[in-house]
DNA sequence: CTTATTGTTCGATCAACATAAAACTATGAA
DNA sequence: TTCATAGTTTTATGTTGATCGAACAATAAG
């Protein structure tokens, strides 16, 4: 079975949620080094943590309408809904992505 | 004794505390309210809260750098650092405002 | 000095959430 | 089939942090 995942449409994305999910250390990085890459597995991110914790933030991610996950025979494509978001509110992703670059001193 | 209360410098103001600070339903209704009324006190903002509540959210508001408390006679005076904010994280908290008034559902 | 007002601090409670091990599912290759 | 890879789900644990009552501190006014 195709195992597909449910993205919120723009409308259901809303504020509280989405500050919420970005204000962790781990996510945060995740969110900045999915957007310098492009599009990441959950693999390619984990960087010496356990999957399940991964799994966990993405699921996290996925739910308040911050990244888009493709499913490709064994892997998880994730990409960031930086467009969507853009509408949605208008210059506060990447307000937050130049606020990284600025002081990275997060995760 | 005058009470004084620390207020960190710009860069002493960093994106992970700020978003945390951000992410909680009463400190951003605080934060639009105080947007909109210019200056306040903690007691023109409580909404049926405690008032320890208040003063808990107002030092995590100070501590991150979000406000400025200015002490008047009994009266604490707060006001958003709207200015520093917007030089030391261009977009942020304007965008967070923006966002709050496309989606207010949060309190 | 006494009282009222404004706000802080202390202490306890409770819920939300991050973490991670272990078991499980799903796809692809041998 | 069988094995390997990628990721999820389940379950448990621990910590952080919001909440709120009660006591306290500071200033102003009577």
């Amino acid at each position: 079975m195709a195992t597909l995942y449910y993205h919120p449409t723009p409308e259901e994305v809303t504020l509280l949620p989405l500050l919420r999910a970005v204000a962790d250390p781990v996510r945060l990085g995740i969110i900045c080094h999915l957007h310098s890459l492009g599009e990441a597995n959950c693999t390619t991110l984990l960087r010496g943590r356990p999957k399940s914790s991964m799994s966990h933030h993405f699921q996290v991610l996925r739910e308040v309408g911050i990244l888009h996950t493709r499913v490709e025979g064994v892997q998880h494509r994730n990409t960031l809904r930086l467009t969507m978001l853009e509408e949605r509110f208008p210059g506060l992703m990447s307000s937050i992505l130049r606020g990284y670059a600025i002081d990275p001193a997060s995760p």
